[in-house]
RNA sequence: GGGGGGAUACCAGAGCGGUCAAAUGGGGCAGACUGUAAAUCUGUUGGCGCAGCCUUCGGAGGUUCGAAUCCUCCUCUCCCCA
């Protein structure tokens, strides 16, 4: 994998690059649209490609391995060939997800027992074993294997867990180390820094991680419920001391302001659920603020739902016939919602880098945050 | 013609003397959602000068300290037999 700056903003520490990988190169900044169980729910990976024009997609790490098991995705030949996908893809390491079962899980240090949320077996991973699986995967670039401490957490507790972290990520890399990609291309490992919201902490961990010589670095454990002020002063402290010359990637980050924000503050990567999860919820992102399609105000309103959208889905279908869609509770709502968002969610991302490229991406990115994030 | 049910809030449908402004669904309206246990979840849904009051359970009377709940008549419905 390599990484390359070819733009700095003059303002910010937002920059434009490219990011090559054996499943091709992406312009950075960029958005990952996820698909947890290897599709993005909702959508043909002909629409993500053709359509929206995302550049890699998300997958996960638990849920693939429990469901349909990473085997039978390594017997398919990775999960590009098992999905169709044939751009970059990332596996997150499961970390987050056996975090948010909750209850369901336990910590130790040499890993975590968990239950399947499915039908509640019992399982047990550890960073070699999340190693393992995301090399069966396949994905161009895997994560380490992480606890993702919840907000608020103690700093007593954000210690203790980040030392954890930091010991499962020098397992991962020996790991990482001593095994291949079983699909025949290369794959990157990107550790992550912790530390809660604790800036002693988030140094630390930051110098840790950048340490390690990764192909790129990833700051997790934010937008987990923490206000959004404490989430920039995290990412910028962190983002400071990360490798400049290396990709920065926030995960599960955010909403379109929290990413704007972020790539001011020198982030490339994001991902993040809110344009799909919330868009099957009805909620859509535009280029004027955001709207609750569902709410009455929208019944005979017969605009196309984006105007200047680049998708199709922007152009054909009306805001009234969308929210009839989802008053009737048509599969056809989620398709429109799921492409319409992500489809301005890639729009963004690739303003964002044009205006660093052009050297006043601060100016613009002021006037959108607030634009964007106004309810209409 | 004879016999038997039933009429409850937008709809369906509980309640069968006080704890009922009235369960539960659906529908309506609104909100939440940030490395997806989510095509999910939550709130709200008679009126008002809203920790209280007012008007509601087909209509009109009545019994009772007190009725959606009991009695009488009326109206409308549904079912069975001729």
């Amino acid at each position: 994998m390599k990484f390359e700056i070819s733009h700095r903003d003059g303002g910010s520490s937002a920059r434009a690059g490219l990011l090559t990988t054996d499943h091709g190169i992406i312009e950075s900044p960029f958005f990952m649209p996820v698909g947890t169980a290897g599709a993005v729910k909702a959508l043909h990976v002909s629409d993500l490609n053709t359509e929206i024009k995302a550049q890699i997609m998300l997958s996960n790490t638990y849920h693939l391995y429990l469901r349909p098991g990473s085997d039978i995705v390594a017997k398919a030949g990775g999960l590009h060939k098992f999905n169709g996908w044939q751009k970059p893809i990332l596996t997150d390491s499961g970390g987050y997800q056996i975090y948010s079962l909750g209850a369901m899980r336990k910590f130790t240090d040499d890993g975590v027992v968990f239950q399947s949320h499915i039908d509640g077996s019992r399982h047990a991973f550890t960073p070699e074993k999340a190693m393992d699986v995301q090399r069966q995967l396949g994905a161009d670039i895997i994560m380490a294997f992480d606890e993702c401490t919840p907000y608020p957490c103690d700093e007593a507790y954000a210690r203790k867990s980040l030392k954890r972290t930091h010991y499962w990520l020098s397992r991962c890399i020996t790991h990482f180390n001593i095994t291949d990609c079983p699909h025949g291309y290369r794959q990157s490992l990107f550790p992550i820094v912790q530390g809660s919201v604790y800036p002693g902490l988030r140094v630390e961990s930051a110098k840790f991680i950048s340490d390690q010589g990764a192909e790129g670095n990833a700051i997790g454990g934010l937008s987990v419920g923490e206000p959004a002020s404490m989430m920039y002063e995290m990412t910028a402290l962190v983002c400071d001391i990360l490798p400049t010359d290396k990709p920065r990637y926030l995960m599960g980050v955010g909403t379109p302001a929290n990413i704007l924000e972020s790539v001011a503050l020198g982030v490339d990567m994001f991902d993040c659920v809110i344009p799909t999860r919330n868009g099957r919820n009805g909620m859509l992102f535009t280029r004027n603020g955001i709207i609750n399609i569902k709410n009455e105000k929208w019944k005979d309103d017969f605009s196309p739902l984006e105007a200047d959208g680049e998708v199709f889905a922007d152009q054909i279908y009306s805001k009234a016939f969308l929210r009839h869609l989802f008053i009737s509770k048509e599969i056809l709502s989620a398709m429109i919602a799921t492409t319409h968002n992500l489809g301005f969610y890639i729009w963004l991302m690739k303003e964002a880098r044009k205006k660093i490229i052009e050297g006043h991406f601060i100016e613009w990115k002021e006037r959108m945050v607030k634009q964007l994030m106004q309810r209409l």
